[in-house]
Parts: C-alpha cells; structure tokens; sequence
DNA sequence: AGACACTATATGCCAAGGAATCTAAATTGA
DNA sequence: TCAATTTAGATTCCTTGGCATATAGTGTCT
C-alpha cells in the first residue's frame, strides 16, 4: 500500500509549488526590509559561515553555473556588501568575504528571514512534521550532492 | 528538544537545494530525450489533466505572473504542442489545449519523468521518508495556496 | 446608449541564470 | 625548462521570468 510509485510526481510537484512560493514570500520580506532577494541573502549567509570562500565554493553550494555566480558576486560587490580579496595561494581565484556593512544586513536579515519561515511554515506543520520532513530533505540532498546530480554545465 | 525554533533555516535551505537540483536533473533528461524543458512538461502536463485551462490557470497554479505565463504558452504554441481556441464565454481570453503531437510528447516525456524522479529520489528516501516528507510538503502547500502566499504581482 | 470600472491577456523593458567561449594562471610530464 | 593540459573565473549570447503598461472585452449603473 505504501510503495505507490506514482506518488512521486505528486511529491515533486508539491516540493516545487511549496518552494516557489516560500521563495517568492521571502523575496517580498528581504526585498522590502533589507533591499535584498532571497538568493543574495542565502550567499551572503554562506560567505558569512564560510568567509574566504571562493566563486566555485558558492556554485558548487547553490547548483548554480559558475558564470551567474560570478554576476552574482559582481551585485553584491557593486551593492558594497562583499568584497574580492586575493588569493595568496592561487592568482587565478579571489577570496570572497562580506565587508562590515555585509555583516551587518545579514545579521539583520537573519531575523527577518527566521520569522517569516516561522510563520510560514511553522504555523501550518507540526514540530514533528517539520522534523520529518526535514530529515528526508536533508538526505536526499546529501545523496543528490554526493552523486554531483543537477550540477549546471556552465 | 524538538522545537527548536532555528530548524526551519536550514530545513528551506536543503528543499531549495533539493529542488534545484532535482530541477536541474530533469531538464537535462527531458531536453536530451524531448527537447524541453520541465516547466515545460509542467505545463503541458497541467494542461493534459485540465483541457481548456486559461493562461490565469496555469499561472496560479505554478505561482509565476501572467506575464511570463502567456509568453510561455506562446512557446508552446509555436512548437506545436498547445492551441489557443476562443472561449465562447469571454472573448478576451483563449482556453489553452494540448495538440495530438503535445498529448503524444506529454505522454511519452511522463515516463522520462517518472523514471528519473524514481532513480533519483527513490533510490535514496525509503517508501516511509518518500510518503512522510509528502504529507507534510502537500499540506505546506496546501496552506501557502489557501492563503494566496508567494503570487507574484504581474 | 454611454460612461466607468473591472478583468483577461498580451507586450515591452529589465534583471537573472544557463551554456559556450575566452583569458590567465597553475600543474604535469616529457 | 617548456609545451600541453587543466583549472578559475570572467565575458557573451540567449532564454526566461517579473513588473509595468497597453488593449480589448465585460458588466454595471444611469
């Protein structure tokens, strides 16, 4: 009874829509508050855990090209958030690295976006239900990373 | 132990990087094997089950504006897969259709789809985790469409 | 009937990502 | 050591989506 294989369809469909429009929420809150998207805020999130992180590192963690990354840290360098710096070890790369004012907005940030996912999300699902569902998210996407699935070309 | 509130960041972080990534595997599955693309087959899968959907349609459905919405129906149109019939109850819209070749692509890409997402998906989450990250997905879903959250303007 | 607001969609412009290409720098191996 | 290969990332072109606006058709009110 449980091994319907057709619930994945459903299953990725829903993931998408629920994904769209937690995104597109996100963006809305960010965009107003902090004059920032989602997808600025979640680098400047991983260049504030991961300073000295490369353009590569960034690709690699979002699945994104290489190429947009870069445009990406030209945004953000434009916006006076992140800064190049050089990489002693290796010419051909920069070390990424949020300046004081990148610090800042994300740290502010943060709030808004941990309160606007509590209420989205937590109002609607159970601790327990978040819980469970994160683990399955965690794990496919541990596996799907492992296996470099869905990882763009350029 | 288990509300702990701060879950929820990285809970949307991995869904977001499951998506993309999943995404990402799908379109290079349906380009190769039918030349398009899975917001493609989405829509032309909407349309499968929903003969005579509006632009409006699909454009709620996938929370994506109008806009964007008409221009890929456009492309569709011009590959031959969809058809735009008046309405005879209103004039200023069309009620969109798959052709014969759109109801032959989207039966055979269907296949493309359910295999990658089980090779993908199904080979990492157990029957269990799949029917248990589902639920809580379709209700997330359910709720974030109740309260219209996440629509974009256009 | 005419005016007005409303709705459905189409269109134009801009921002952002994918893919391919290009350059510079590092690494390898004869 | 120096040519060949690989790697990092920047640049270019193309596609797609968002947003604002335009256009046409509906409904309503008088």
């Amino acid at each position: 009874m449980s091994n319907e294989p057709s619930a994945l369809p459903g299953f990725f469909a829903d993931l998408v829509r629920s994904e769209t429009r937690l995104y597109n929420a996100l963006n809305e809150r960010l965009r107003s508050r902090h004059g920032i998207v989602t997808s600025q805020f979640e680098s400047l999130r991983y260049l504030h855990a991961h300073p000295g992180a490369r353009v590569a590192d960034l690709a690699a963690e979002f699945a994104i090209g290489i190429g947009a990354t870069s445009k990406g840290a030209d945004r953000l360098e434009a916006l006076g958030y992140v800064e190049r710096r050089p990489n002693p070890a290796d010419r051909r790369s920069s070390l990424l690295a949020l300046t004081e004012d990148g610090v800042r907005l994300v740290e502010a940030a943060e709030h808004t976006f941990t309160d606007t996912l509590a209420e989205l999300v937590g109002a609607t699902l159970s601790p327990a239900e978040i819980t469970s569902a994160a683990q399955a998210v965690a794990k496919l996407r541990a596996a799907l990373e492992a296996d470099q699935i869905g990882a763009p070309a350029g």
